[in-house]
RNA sequence: GCGAACGUAGCUCAGUGGUAGAGCGCUCGGUUGUGGUCCGAGUGGUCGUGGGUUCGAUCCCCAUCGUUCGCCCCA
């Protein structure tokens, strides 16, 4: 009798203990940043009742969706009534509607927990990973200026968690909608068609974007899509872009065109106003999101030295959250962090690092003197530095290499000699030095070593 | 849901129609209180599973399962 295979199920990200460290760490950096700009934290269960997450049916998402069923419900055939989440959006929008006349708006909130997708393996694709999510929810409105907050939060985030030079894609959607309109795209459908090709133009080329818009389904003549595309070409000067929009709206732009332009410029003066840097966004009209709900200002962040790893964080304005759930209007904007995603490549690129612990590890090296090693212990972690205690009795040697494999990068060593003086040794397994000092300037040394 | 590639040691992979190899890892050792590095020894596999062709299959054929990569969509 052969034993079962241990094996992780396809399409999870399990860590070692050491990477784990890493990734809490990068957790913790996203949190301290939410919580920097006024965001409270709000948790919600792994499923909800299927009737209140399946709300918009017969989209992409449902196929993806897990359904969570007792044994018992499935052995007399019933339908599940619960399902794992495919996002944080959705519950969110529950969870205010539910908790609408308890909650204080504008309602920033920020929730970072596992989501769940049934997805064909692929590369950067999981079945459960991390969201990392901020929004702000308005009562009947919500001003524009929450709409420059986001990408603040977000370049705080992203400067802190150090991962290179990064770039926030903005745009409006209302630009391209009036673009089209005024081009003579009426239809609904063959406009949302028209988003979802142009947002493929950095993936796909602008040949094959062209001749996907001339096909029948969207029908646009070349030379319109010709020059539409002239204008979605990211790059060049932030400032001129925006005129040149501010010009096709002016000159007989639709009314929707001059509404996003408008919400656009705002954005950006809010941006820039709130500290975040020119290098640090971007004006892309390719920018769409194939999210239908974004209503307007819409954004997606890249690592510049990482253009592989795609979009890592993205979001944007809707203008109604909850209108399945409550007849008052909330409209709300807001960004995602797929950390599990961001945290897999930048590991992967050599970028993040398993991490080093900052616990210290007393050795025993004398059974002897095993009370006083205790005693050592609870001094040090009376003095608030993380100590563990290497409990079982083994050879030196051994109890180094334990060290040096749980990725411990102190170790004190105590023996009899030390013990007469009233000194430890204080060895780096990292820098390979060691240091014999008296007990006494122990915690004050390891503090300074240990940052 | 559609399409493609690949399954050989714990890992990364070589290999041949005649019942298998390397590197890394892992364990132990290189005597007194020093890990990683270095040196030495050891440990390793019904060649994914089932069937077919063959005197004989890890290799050829079929199926199946699994993994990976792309499309759709998305963090």
């Amino acid at each position: 009798m052969s034993p079962i295979q241990p094996k992780t199920p396809p399409g999870v990200m399990e860590l070692l203990p050491r990477d784990q460290v890493a990734f809490q760490r990068v957790l913790d950096t996203i949190r301290r940043g939410y919580e920097r700009f006024g965001f409270l934290p709000v948790e919600t269960p792994v499923f909800e009742l299927v009737d209140v997450l399946l709300t918009k049916s017969g989209g992409e998402t449902e196929k993806q969706v897990y359904f969570v069923q007792s044994t018992g419900a499935l052995q007399q055939g019933k339908k599940p009534e619960l399902a794992l989440r495919f996002d944080l959006t959705v519950p969110l929008a529950r969870y205010v509607a539910e908790h609408e006349h308890e909650l204080a708006f504008p309602f920033r909130r920020y929730q970072m927990q596992r989501v769940y997708r049934g997805e064909r393996n692929q590369k950067g694709r999981f079945r459960e990973f991390y969201q990392c999510d901020i929004d702000v929810i308005g009562k009947d409105s919500l001003p524009l200026a929450f709409d420059a907050e986001i990408p603040a939060v977000i370049h705080h985030v992203f400067t802190e968690l150090d991962v290179g030079a990064f770039t926030i894609r903005i745009n409006n959607r209302k630009i391209l909608q009036g673009l089209l309109e005024g081009m003579g795209l009426g239809d609904e459908n063959a406009r949302m068609l028209a988003l979802r090709e142009i947002d493929k133009l950095p993936k796909i080329g602008r040949d094959q974007v062209l001749a996907n818009l001339s096909a029948p389904e969207i029908g646009m003549a070349d030379e319109t899509a010709s020059r539409l595309l002239d204008l979605a070409t990211p790059g060049g000067d932030q400032d001129h872009l925006l005129g040149r929009l501010r010009d096709l709206a002016r000159d007989g732009g639709t009314p929707l065109l001059a509404e996003g332009v408008e919400e656009l410029a705002s954005v950006v003066e809010g941006m820039r106003a709130l500290g975040v840097p020119d290098r640090n966004f971007a004006i892309d009209l390719t920018i769409t999101r194939g999210l239908d709900y974004y209503t307007g200002t819409v954004y997606e962040t890249f690592l510049n030295d990482y253009p592989g790893i795609g979009s890592v964080c993205s979001g944007g304005r809707y203008e109604n959250l909850a209108s399945h759930y409550t007849k008052s209007r909330l409209p709300g904007v807001g960004i995602s962090i797929g950390v599990t995603r961001l945290f897999y490549q930048l590991r992967e690129a050599g970028l993040i690092k398993p991490a080093t612990s900052r616990t210290v590890l007393v050795t025993q090296m004398d059974e002897q003197l095993r009370t006083d090693y205790y005693r050592l212990a609870a001094e040090l972690r009376a003095a608030g530095i993380d100590t563990e205690i290497h409990l079982e009795p083994a050879k030196i040697a051994r109890q180094l290499k334990y060290a040096d494999r749980a990725g411990i990068r102190f170790v004190l060593l105590m023996g009899s000699d030390e013990a007469a003086r009233g000194t430890v040794t204080v060895k780096d397994l990292a820098e390979g030095g060691q240091q014999e000092m008296p007990r006494a300037d122990l915690a004050a040394h390891l503090r300074a070593r240990l940052g």
